[in-house]
Formats: structure tokens, sequence, C-alpha cells
DNA sequence: CCAGTCACGC
DNA sequence: GACGTACGTGACTGGT
């Protein structure tokens, strides 16, 4: 493939790139759909085209030179839109780290550069490929020059020589400006002839060749209208032609000759997606020259401790470890930066007892990356880390929660500390990964340890702008060392039992599958929703009430609605029921229990979710079945690990709702806690406006389901899939509860212009939740930015809560001789390991330090049970 | 390896 | 009136 020249029009791609695609947005609110578009055309480009030149022209100002000829000139546009406009300086970026030249003229359109370097390129034949998403270019075809348009987004594009114009449109490419002339153009606000589409205009043209042949042979054109019409335009016809002309003779300050592509900076380039969060073309870009371009560094690789190395007053400890299960993970090594030095320390020297004595001092401080990683790895191998004086990954959840992503070097990155590597260009991803040479990872884990030492200090910065040093320093990092503790610690489960009920339930399932291919008359596999739905609705010829994007839909909410209709319906809900349990739970939990201790050992993620819950994985201990009685008995599965210890289990009592009632200070709801009212009876009170007595099973349950979407910040479609009820009349359940309860609406009004306001929704603990679609144009983005400002502050403060009471109830038991052991926590209950002697002293202990954690305008309430497992804690 | 569908918890 | 529906994890299928 000989060498080639590639012009793109800017403008006109990311205009394309914008309406095609839905707004995305960075982390840090910044939309990028536009430039997520344009670079992906970008990569597509390189990797198509071997071009020795490219350039990007963009439109330069407001007016052009065709604003002297016709003043109304793109008159009537609408205005950029901002988040198309904020995307203009990061598309420069993003192709100067390409190394692809971009140019602009002043009074000159992009259109017009691109004519003139395809001008320059045509004389010396030089091949050409140009890239618009706007058909006026099409004139620019040459032997040498192919356009190549967008169709439909920019998923499509179409690539134009004369020949192939000539053959799709039916006119040559010259008269491509003769066609728009007639035409007109609705969005650059040329007028062209009254009356003449695509049609007539193809049709004149092919019988006189050009506008101005039309003119001089008027009386042959057919049709009085027409003819008339062409008469009294004629002004504007000759105007417009002259405004869709490109100017092939733009004065550019530039030639050929400063195009020139050498290829991309890997890094730069790698760097600029992570930015903008553009993880998927990540692997899209080679990493030739990613080797170089780092300033040296000189580091130290230890092959003893020594204290004289670390400093008294900061000292960064990075280790590096590639599994993300830390139970027993290898390390590969770690680093310690301060301002004495840079020190490598091989994975051995965790055997060495002088950096033992140093790790395990309390006086002796440490700034991490993942605190609790380190505390639990550490723990497995019998050292107690202490001194830990801040984590980094924490705190850039702290600061936002939608950044939390990843590991030290993409952080790094995010905060514009470019020199060290991302993991994945070192040691590779998924099945792939492997180590490299220990020189390449003894200095990338220097390096991590390095951009820690600097990024360190914006992170404390900006916890302190946030006013988040209280949250921080008081609640998580303290919570870290809580959770570390009942990770390591771990839950005992009875396997025997696990593998009786799986034995059980793997003849049950046998035996329904068998009914089911029976009843459809055909063996297929139930698991999967597409053979299911051909069997369904097609074999069986069922009503189909619903279609995903793939085919049919066959969710449980569906099929219950199809139970009267076939037998088979039934069978297929208790099969996906059981199917549920036996893969998912039995089987699922016993693969996890860990090898020495036969316990479950869980991680829970604390810089994960967007509200400041906890996550819980490998396994998931925070969604084991409970709502039904078959699935519930997997609970009887989790024992206490001693003889003569019980399951005690906490749980707060309506917490969101009363942290609704505290924050919105709705007088109504406020009272009915204070009175100790059931909240569910209370609201089907207020909404349907009738007296206790008079409130019957569908009342009550509907005002709980009204509840519930006020808590999780469902829509009226939301409550209406829940009830079986129409929009209309979910609407309207909404609207009396905000009537009945003023305050609550008042709040929901007043927190969407607050975040609509700073950009930004807080909880009672200072915790945000950035929010960069609250003001979008797009309905469905904006009405979910707005739920999610009303219901973050609620679920978050709900999560803060208990995260405070988690730390209150070890506070109370190191004060005690309580034999007992906080294990788990499931969002709004804590559960506990405890001897049977002291069972009801801790019950008093935990209710209390629950109940006090916090003062609200009203009351909290813990309920709490205990039994031999946690299925008999009820 | 990834997206889509489904189902479990709060 | 749009349009797709809280926060998570995990199993499974079926396409590349």
């Amino acid at each position: 493939m000989s060498k080639e020249l590639v012009l793109i029009d800017g403008n006109s791609i990311l205009y394309r790139s914008f309406f095609a695609l839905p707004l995305l947005s960075n982390d840090q609110g910044v939309h990028t759909n536009a430039v997520f578009g344009f670079t992906k055309m970008m990569l597509k480009v390189l990797e198509d085209h071997e071009p020795s030149h490219i350039l990007v022209a963009f439109d330069a100002g407001k007016t052009t030179f065709r604003h002297e000829t016709y003043k109304e000139y793109k008159g009537g546009r609408q205005k950029t839109p901002p988040e198309l406009s904020e995307q203009f300086p990061i598309i420069r970026e993003l192709l100067d780290a390409f190394g692809v030249k971009y140019y602009e003229l002043d009074q000159y359109e992009a259109d017009d550069i691109i004519g003139t370097m395809v001008k320059e390129a045509d004389a010396k034949g030089q091949k050409t490929t140009v890239y618009s998403g706007d058909k006026d270019l099409l004139q620019l075809a040459s032997n040498h020059t192919t356009v190549s348009l967008t169709r439909k987004g920019i998923s499509e594009i179409d690539h134009f020589t004369p020949e192939s114009i000539e053959e799709k449109m039916g006119i040559s490419k010259e008269q491509i400006i003769d066609l728009k002339a007639l035409m007109g153009d609705q969005s650059d606000n040329i007028p062209g002839v009254p009356g003449v589409g695509e049609k007539t205009a193809v049709k004149l043209l092919k019988q006189f060749g050009t506008l101005e042949n039309i003119y001089e042979n008027i009386d042959d054109v057919s049709g009085k209208k027409l003819k008339e019409n062409l008469i009294n335009n004629q002004e504007e016809a000759l105007m417009s032609k002259e405004l869709v002309t490109i100017n092939q003779n733009s004065p550019l300050k530039i030639s050929l000759e400063d195009l020139k592509y050498e290829g991309y900076h890997s890094r730069e380039l790698v760097s600029a997606f992570k930015a903008y969060g553009f993880q998927s073309l990540m692997g899209q870009v080679e990493g030739e020259d990613s080797e170089q371009e780092y300033e040296e560094i000189e580091f130290e690789v230890l092959s003893e401790f020594d204290q004289s190395l670390v400093d008294e007053s900061q000292n960064i400890l990075y280790v590096e470890m590639l599994d993300d299960n830390y139970h027993n993970s290898h390390i590969v090594g770690c680093s310690i930066i301060n301002e004495k030095g840079y020190y490598y320390i091989p994975t051995d020297l965790l055997e060495d007892q002088t950096f033992i004595n140093w790790l395990e001092d309390d006086q002796s401080p440490k700034t991490v990356f993942n605190k609790k990683q380190l505390l639990v790895a550490l723990k497995w191998r019998g050292i107690e880390v202490k001194g830990i004086t801040f984590d980094m990954q924490l705190a850039a959840y702290i600061v936002n929660p939608a950044s939390h992503d990843g590991d030290l070097s993409s952080i790094s990155h995010s905060y514009g500390l470019t020199e060290v590597s991302y993991d994945e260009e070192v040691y590779g991803k998924g099945a792939k990964q492997q180590l490299p040479n220990e020189e390449v990872y003894q200095e990338h884990i220097v390096r991590k340890g390095l951009a820690g030492f600097k990024l360190n200090q914006l992170l404390k910065d900006e916890l302190k702008q946030n006013e988040q040093e209280n949250l921080y320093y008081e609640l998580e990092m303290p919570l870290s060392a809580v959770l570390a503790e009942m990770e390591y610690t771990g839950v005992k489960v009875d396997v025997d039992r696990l593998d009786s009920m799986q034995k059980d339930l793997s003849n049950r399932l046998s035996d329904i599958e068998a009914k089911i291919h029976n009843l459809a008359g055909s063996e297929f596999n139930i698991n999967s929703p597409k053979q299911l739905g051909k069997v369904l609705f097609e074999d069986l010829e069922l009503p189909v009430i619903k279609k995903t994007k793939t085919g049919y839909s066959t969710s449980a909410d569906i099929l219950e609605k199809l139970q009267h209709e076939h037998e088979i319906v039934e069978q297929i809900l208790h099969y996906r029921q059981l199917s549920k349990l036996q893969s998912t739970y039995l089987e699922g939990l016993q693969k996890v229990v860990h090898q020495d201790t036969h316990k479950i050992h869980t991680r829970f993620n604390q810089v994960l979710t967007q509200t400041g819950r906890l996550s819980s994985v490998e396994p998931n201990l925070q969604n084991i079945p409970i709502r039904l009685e078959e699935g519930r008995r997997i609970r009887q599965a989790f024992v206490p690990s001693e003889d003569d210890s019980v399951i005690l289990a906490a749980d707060y009592s309506q917490i969101e709702l009363r942290v609704l009632a505290h924050i919105a200070k709705d007088e109504k709801l406020v009272q009915a806690f204070n009175e100790g009212k059931d909240i569910h009876t209370q609201t089907a009170m207020d909404v349907f406006d009738v007296k206790e007595e008079e409130i019957n099973d569908l009342m009550r349950r509907q005002a709980k389901a009204v509840n519930f979407g006020i808590v999780y910040g469902i829509s009226d479609y939301g409550l209406s899939q829940s009830l079986g009820i129409t929009r209309k009349e979910a609407e309207q359940f909404i609207n009396k509860y905000f009537d009945s309860y003023p305050g609550v609406k008042a709040y929901m009004d007043d927190i969407v212009a607050q975040a609509k306001r700073d950009g930004y929704v807080e909880t009672i603990m200072n915790r945000r939740r950035y929010l960069p679609d609250i003001n979008s144009r797009n309905f469905n983005r904006r009405s979910f930015a707005e739920r999610t400002a009303m219901n973050s502050p609620i679920q978050g403060s709900a999560a803060d809560i208990i995260k405070q009471a988690m730390l209150d109830v070890v506070q109370s038991m190191e004060g005690t001789n309580l034999n007992a052991t906080m294990i788990l926590q499931v969002h709004d209950e804590l559960i506990f390991e405890v001897k049977k002697s002291d069972v009801e002293a801790l019950q008093k202990l935990v209710k209390e330090a629950m109940e006090q954690t916090i003062e609200l305008s009203v009351p909290l309430l813990v309920d709490s049970s205990y039994g031999n497992t946690w299925y008999d804690a009820k």
C-alpha cells in the first residue's frame, strides 16, 4: 500500500459523534461522547490506512468569508450545546497524544482547509482520503482522492470515488455543487430553489449538466411551476452555488510536509484514555514506544532491612499483589519511598525480624494503598501491621466514589502523575497475565511507590477541601481495620450440610427437568432464555407479553402472568428457583471454603459502591436467601466456629425511613417514629386517608411499596411494576404520599436543586456523590440523576450510620471480656458469633451501641435474635 | 472475553 | 411526552 494522506473534517466528525452516542461522561463529570466517537474513528483510520501525513481541520470562529456573500449563512442554527463545546479542547489534547496535526484558519471553514490541501496533494499525485460526515465534501473526490462519509451516526463509513458517486447518485462529482445549490441546505441556511429536492435537482442536472446551463436553456425546463421557481430564485441559486463551493485556494500557512505523521505516543495516548475513561479503547493502543520516555530513577534493592532507612514522619509502603483475592495471595514485592530514598524490598524480607518489627510498630507511620488488603494478607503470614496513617485508595474513593477504579498507577495517572506504567502494560491482563523480568517489576513497584509519594498529598488536600477529614480519619480508616479482622476471622460453614442439600436438590432438579421436557415435547436447555423463549412462545404459542433486545422476555414477573396459560410455566418457575439455589449457593459456597480453615473468608469491598455501602465478594455473603423458606434453609449451613457458641443477628428497623424523617424534618414522619407507629400502616392511613382499623392487607402492601420506592428512589414506572398497576396510578400514589408528607416533598425538591447547583449531594457524614447528568438535556439521564440525588443521601447516610455503629460496637466490646466476634455486615444488620454464656450480655451491648451511635430527631431501633445457625437467628 | 438475561439480597 | 426504571454479585448462555 502506498503511503497516504488522510484529511479529517474535525467539526463534522465531532458533531456526528455527539448526536450519535449517548452522553457519556468520565468520573469527573466531563462529557466525552463526541471525543470518544472521534477517537474510535481515529484508531480505525490508523488501522485501515497507512498514513504518512494526517491533518484534522477545524472551523474557526463565528464568521467566514461566506458571510460577506450572504450574512445569513449558517443563520438560525441551534447554538452548539455546552456538552459538546466543552469537548473541543479535549479533542486537541487527544490529537496531540496521537501525534496528529490539526489546523484552523480565521475566516475559513474546515472544508476549505481540506479542499486546499486536496488541491496540493492532487497536483503531486498523492493518494488521499478525506473523512467527514458532510456530503458537500464529495466535490473533492478525484482520481487520487477518496471521500469517506460516515453513515448512520458514525458506525458505518461509505467510501466515494468519482465513479461511485456517479453510480450511487446518478450525477458526476462536479455536479454535487450544482445539486446542493438547487436543493439548498436547511442546516447551513442555504436557500436553494424552493420546491426543488434531490429528485428534481438530479433530473435537471442530467438534462442540462450545470446550474448555469439550466438558466441558459430555461425555456426547455418542463413544468410551469418549476420554471417559475427557478426564474424567481435565480439569484439565490447562483449565490447558493458560490456558498457550497469549497475554496481550494485558502491562504494556508501550512503545507503537505507539515502534516507528517510518525506514529502516536503510546504512553500519552493510554494516559489520556485513562483520564477520559476510554477503557474499552485501551487494548487498541500498541505499546512499541512505551518503555523509554521516563526519567530514570535510582533505587536500592535491599537484602536486609535497616531501621535507619525509614523516616520518622512519612513512608510510602507499597506491597504488590497480583491476585484479587488477598487471602493467602502471593506477594510480588514491596517498596518503601521516603525523604531518604527509594527502596525495593524483596518478598523474603517479610521473614526478616527487623522489617517485621517496623511493620508492627504503631509509632512508625506508613502510607499505603489498600490498607485492608495489606492487613489481611500479612495477618495470614502472622504479621500484625500497625501504624498505617493513610490509605490512598480509600482516600480516592472518599473524595469521589466514582473514581476508585483500579490500581495505584491508574489513580496516579488520573491525578496527572504519569511517571509510572499501568499494571496492564507490565503484567498483561486476564489469562495472559504473567510476571516480567525481575528488573522490570522491581522498577515498576518502586515507581508505584514513588507515584504514591506525590499522590498522597494531593488526596490529603482534597479531603480537607471537601471537609471529609472526619469521615475519612474517624470512620473509614478505622473501619478498614475492623473489616480486615472480620474477613480474616471468616465464617464457619457446615460443608456436609451443604453437600447433602446439594445432592437432594440435584435429584429434584432432574425430576422437574424431565417434567418440563415432557410438557414441552422436546429436550432443551432450560437455563437458556433463548431456547426457553422458543419453546414457550413459538412451540407452545403462549402469548408474548414483553420482548427484550435479543428475543422474548422470560423473567419471573412475565412467567407469573403466564401461569394460568400452561402447566409448564409453574414448573419452570420452580426449576429456576431451585437451580439458582443449586448453582449460586450450594455449589458456589462450597467452591470458596478455605482449605485450611474450613471457613468462608469473604472480602468486603470498601471502595466500590456509589452510595457508601459495602459490597461482598467471593462469596457474596450479603445476598444469602431469606425471603422464601426453601432458600432460607441455606442459612442452616452457617454455624458458629466453636462449641457452645451461637449466631446473633442484630438489625436496624426501617433505618432508611428514619434517616429520611430526620433529614427531611417532616413533622408527621418524625412524629410517627417517635410514637413507635408501624410505619407502613401509618403510611397507608395517610395515603388512603382512612382510620387504622379500616386498613386492609392490600392497602398496607401498597403503602409498603410506596415507602420502598421512596427509599430506593424508584420512578413511577418502577412503582407501577412492583405493584402491577398502571403508571398513572403509581404516579397518583406518589403524589398522595407527597401531599401527606410535605416535609419529604420539600426535601426532595431541595436536594435536587442543590445537586443542580453543586453537582453533587452529601450524606450526614459528608460522603459525596457527584451527579454529572443532573443538568443533562436528556430526559432519562436527568431523571435518573434526580432520583439519585433524592435517594443517595438516604442510603448513604444509613451506610454511614451502620459503619459508625460497627466501630462503636467493637469499641464497647473491647472494654469487656465478652467472648464474641463480629463476623458479617449486611447493610442494615450485623452478625456475631458468641459464646452461649455471653449471648444476652452481647445482645444488650450491641443493641445499645447501635441505637446510640448517632442522635437523630427520631429514635433508632434495633431488633436482635440468636440461634445455633444463622437460620435460627430469626 | 464480553454483553445480555436472570435471580438473590438490602 | 419522551424512556427505562435503587445499590450490589454471580451464574449461565451464546456470540466474537
